[in-house]
This record gives C-alpha cells, structure tokens and sequence, in this order.
RNA sequence: GGGUGGAUACCCAAGUGGCUAAAGGGGCCAGACUGUAAAUCUGGUGGCACUGCCUUCGCAGGUUCGAAUCCUGCUCCACCCA
C-alpha cells in the first residue's frame, strides 16, 4: 500500500471539496496504518442509459480510489430512482417503472464496467432495503431532517422562488441516498458538486446511528461538449463512453477552447506539467485538443483506435472524404421516365436531410455537390440522372454513396 | 373550497382582429474565414407536386369578409388564500 502524502496528493487531484477534510485526512491515515481499505461510495440512479464523460469524472476517481487498494461500492438507486433527484434540476424528473429501472441498472452497470474494476467493486441495489420497508420505517426516517434544512437547499430554494413546484417525494431523495451510506458503513461518498447536501445528509444519518460519518468528497460538474452547461444527455452536449472512436473524436475536437484545462484534469492521467505544457502557447490549441482526445478515447478504445480516430478526423478536416461512406440503393421507381429524379428527393432519399423544404435550402446555399469533381448543385429545382457509386455531399460532413 | 396567472414553432419568449409561417434569443443547418466540427462574420431554420399551394399558436366548437388574437365549453400546469 502506498504511503499516505503519496494517495493524499492522487486522490485530491481535481477534487472540488473534501468535507470535512480534516476527518478524510484521518480516516486515511488509519486506513494506512491499520491496512484497512477504506469504503468508497459512488451512487448512480438509473433513470437513461447513456454514461458519458461527466459521469466518468465521480467514476474515475471511485477507479483511483480502487488502484490504491480502498473499496468501491456502487449503489445502484434502484428504488431512488423511482422518486427522481431533484440535485442540481429546475425541474422535476419523471418518474420510471420498475422493470425499466432495472433495465437499465444492468446496462449501467456494463458501461461502468469501462471504468471501473467491477470483479473487486460491490454492488448494492437500493431497494436491498428499502424494499422491506413499512410506511412507519419511513416516517421515522422523515424525523430526521426538518422542512428548513431542506429549504435551504439551493435548488429547492430557487424552484421555490421561481414558483415552480418542489413535490413532497423529492424531499426525501436525499433522506433515502443517505441511508444508503447507513446500510453499506460508507467512509467517503463520491459525487458532483451539487450532491452536497445529499452526501452530508448521509454523514448525519450515520452519525445518528452511531457510525462514523462519511467524508463527502465532491467533483467538479463537467461542463458539456457547447462549453457552457454541463454535459447531459438531455442537453445533447455530451460524449457517450460507448460512442464510437470518430464520433468521440469530433465532439471532443468541438468543445472550444476554454474548458480544455478542465478536461484535462479531470478525463485524463497526464501530470499537471504534461496539460500545462499542452497549454502553454508553444502549442497551437488544435494540437493540443487533438491530444486531449486521444487520451481520453484511449481509455475507452485503446491507442490505436485513438489514432486512427484522429487521422479520419485530419482527412475530414483537410476536406477529403471519409474511409466508409454510407451507401444507398435507390428505389427504382423514385427516377421518372427519363432516368432522372429531381435533387431535393434524392437528397431526402439518400438521408442526407430530413425534408424537401430542408433540402432545397441546402441547395440554395450552396452546400451540396457530387462526384469526384465535386460538382456543386445550384438549380434548387433541378434533377439528375444518378449513377451507380456516385457521391453526393451535404455540407461538411454528411455524405452517401448510391448505389442502383 | 376560493382566487390569480399561464399553455405560441426544437427550447425560451414576443404578439391581444387583417401588414403573421408568426418579433427576439438560444440551439441547429449552410456559406465565408481559420488554428479544429474553437472563435468570428453572413444567411437560413413548418410542410409540399415550391414564383404557388397546404398546415400550425393546449383541445373542441362559435362569432367575423378575416382569429394565435374575440366568445363558449373542455383539458392541463403553477402560485396564493383557506
């Protein structure tokens, strides 16, 4: 086992909060003295399917603890889950049933996979317990926590204020994920930022039970692939770890230039030297993305994906068409009499838009051509013969091959 | 139970009888430029058999030459007072 300034100073690297720091230092200390594991919580509700890097930040870190030696515990919110975090909303989550929960836990639990050693990780489900709970169990649970404490919280708080509604089954979200903590004896919590309170609310339940309280150790919310909110399925800027190496690659080269500090840290391994040299104005900012994303999508891919992503990404950028492009056969009876079909169908056929109004558009902007001269369209209203293996081009990067 | 405010295109949000396929912003798409699918700039963004036609403003009716805008009923949402 490591010494304790050698895992203090890997396991504080891009931390937000350690709280209370002071009991984490301790509890850290005993877990090197005695040879004791430290047991690492990391909750997940499993309300969609897709991980994407915001949620490998709490993840990778769980994995750090886990190369140290410490326990990972993954607690799967099953019955959680079913009530909806309000953490971090504006609004209120929908709610899901069982069997799709439970769906979706298992695939969860694949993708985490990626990240975490699941053969040494335990994994809790939630309803474990709560499942055997009476309506009096829960109402004992409720006299833990009074509606100020609640209010305080920021996203309560704002809701209330904004005249949205707060409804009576979130407010015991964090009651629930706290008794979590009770149930496994959790020393530390993984979370975002915005789990703070939760994570508190476990260290207080413990505490009521008589164990030792857990240390709350919160991380940075990654922002999105947009640079401004955070990464979220439902706001369309994330990066799935079970995309494909190219489409990573492309996202990743997407998001602008400001947050690269932060991916750096808190997505990859490199020293704090190796992002500040990548940083530095000695390399131009492409480069140094394209660095981020081959290590980031190594981890997921290997190296040579990473690098083979990255050349499809070059050929792209320097206009050359990709290594596979789609191909479509064409429905024979979409040419008239004369072997034609009028440009806005065949675009819409092809896939390549999703409208003729759409199409025609694209044409009058001049974002269409084909073959390999690169013959632009002009005529929104005209038609062509197509040909076997001919290449049509929408925009930048969409692209289809037909086939007759 | 009583009261108030609200429901507009992918999202937010103007519009309260005709000039409204519907302001503005975001997002998205295209073009230019470049350091990249960053940034910036320009244009576009309901559908179609496209110089025209059709459909859309919570739902269903009604008034009117004409309605997102007025009337009636309904559904849904929020907040406030009890």
């Amino acid at each position: 086992m490591r010494s304790f300034q050698e895992q203090w100073d890997l396991l504080i690297r891009g931390v937000e909060q350690i709280v209370p720091e002071d009991a984490f230092r301790k509890k850290l200390e005993a877990s090197v003295r005695t040879g004791k594991p430290l047991r690492v919580k990391y909750g997940i509700d499993p309300t969609g399917i897709d991980v994407h890097l915001g949620h490998t930040v709490p993840l990778r870190k769980l994995r750090q603890f886990q190369d140290l030696g410490h326990t990972a515990i993954i607690i799967i919110g099953n019955y959680t889950a079913l009530v909806g975090d309000p953490s971090g909303r504006d609004e209120t989550r929908a709610k899901l049933t069982e069997e799709a929960v439970e769906a979706n836990a298992r695939d969860y639990l694949v993708q985490v996979g990626r990240i975490i050693d699941m053969n040494r990780a335990e994994v809790y489900r939630n309803g474990e317990w709560f499942g055997k709970w009476s309506f009096l169990d829960v109402l004992d649970l409720c006299r833990k926590m009074t509606v100020s404490q609640l209010t305080t919280r920021d996203d309560f708080a704002k809701r209330l204020a904004a005249e949205k509604p707060v409804y009576l089954h979130e407010c015991l979200y964090p009651l629930m994920q706290g008794w979590d903590s009770v149930e496994i004896k959790a020393d530390v919590e993984l979370g975002g930022t915005e789990q703070l309170f939760s994570l508190m609310c476990g260290r207080d339940l413990q505490r009521a039970q008589g164990q030792d309280g857990q240390v709350a150790m919160t991380m940075p919310i990654l922002v999105g692939t947009d640079g401004t909110r955070r990464m979220g399925k439902s706001l369309g800027n994330y990066v799935g770890v079970a995309e494909d190496a190219v489409s990573q690659f492309g996202k990743i080269m997407s998001i602008p230039d400001e947050p690269m500090r932060q991916y750096f840290t808190l997505l990859t391994d490199l020293t704090t030297m190796e992002i500040e040299r990548w940083l530095s104005d000695q390399y131009n900012p492409r480069d140094a993305k394209e660095a981020l994303a081959k290590a980031i999508i190594g981890q997921y891919h290997g190296q040579a994906a990473a690098d083979h992503a990255a050349a499809e990404f070059r050929r792209r950028a320097s206009g050359a068409d990709p290594e596979e492009i789609p191909e479509l056969s064409l429905p024979p009876d979409l040419l008239d009499a004369a072997g034609e079909v009028a440009w806005s169908r065949l675009i819409v056929t092809l896939g390549l838009e999703s409208s003729t109004s759409n199409a025609r558009r694209v044409i009058a902007q001049g974002g269409v051509n084909f073959g390999p001269e690169r013959e632009a369209v002009t005529d929104v209203n005209g038609k062509i013969a197509p040909t076997d293996g001919m290449i049509v081009r929408v925009g930048k990067r969409k692209i289809a091959k037909i086939r007759l």
